[in-house]
DNA sequence: CTAGTGATTCCCT
DNA sequence: GGGAATCACTAGC
């Protein structure tokens, strides 16, 4: 049998922990998201731990900017940013503040309100692809910098909010190299730091870092 | 299923 | 100016 998945939302000591911590616990919870036109619920199956100013693959690797200024805010916040002049992607902020940690939500199953993600998603062959990367997951449920920023943790009601869920037991937990980041010069990641639910449709597919062409 | 490529805008150097 | 925490589309196996 299936446990009912657990509607508390997730407090902010949640977030206020090492980012290698949160990350992997954060598979299997649910992401609540609010506008006018209704509600979409999709429950975390897949995500990738960036560690302030310590990791090159992260934005706030080369410190504080007008982009990353909410990285190094406070845990529990949502970190949104622009990129290949199209698409947004959503992290939550962790622990401690000030350190610049955040998880990038990368993929996840749409478990309510699959209607009005299918029109926000035309091009999705399948409910499998709603939210199948991280940049289909923000498209998916209506997110863009408008919520940068924004406290998944407010009490009340929210925009954004993260609910207990069921956790994914450590035995069906996988990890691996980030996708899209390559390391320090090599090919191929510094940290094995993506984690998603074992044997889950709805992660994304691993791509290597596309390598840049050279003039002959 | 995989591999290759163009799209399109912002940010930082 | 260069590249980006990506996606959709096409071709081919």
């Amino acid at each position: 049998m299936i446990a009912s998945p657990d509607r508390t939302p997730l407090p902010r000591e949640f977030f206020d922990r090492p980012v290698l911590e949160v990350a992997p616990d954060l598979l299997g919870r649910i992401l609540v998201r609010t506008t006018p036109e209704g509600l979409i619920a999709v429950r975390l199956t897949e995500v990738e731990a960036y560690d302030g100013p310590n990791d090159p693959g992260s934005h706030a690797y080369r410190g504080r900017t007008a982009r990353n200024e909410v990285m190094f805010g406070r845990p529990g916040h949502v970190y949104v940013y622009f990129t290949y002049g199209m698409w947004h992607c959503m992290n939550l902020v962790c622990g401690p503040e000030g350190r610049a940690s955040a998880v990038l939500l990368r993929a996840g199953e749409v478990i309510e309100g699959a209607d009005l993600a299918r029109k926000r998603r035309l091009s999705a062959r399948n409910d499998k692809e709603l939210a199948k990367g991280p940049a289909r997951l923000a498209t998916a449920l209506g997110i863009d910098r408008a919520l940068n920023g924004t406290d998944a943790c407010a009490p009340g009601e929210t925009p954004l909010r993260m609910l207990t869920g069921t956790a994914i037991p450590a035995h069906q937990v996988r990890n691996g190299p980030r996708t899209g980041v390559s390391g320090e010069g090599g090919d191929g990641d510094v940290h094995p730091w993506r984690y998603w639910v074992a044997d889950d449709p709805t992660v994304s597919p691993y791509r290597a870092h596309a390598p840049k062409r050279r003039p002959s």
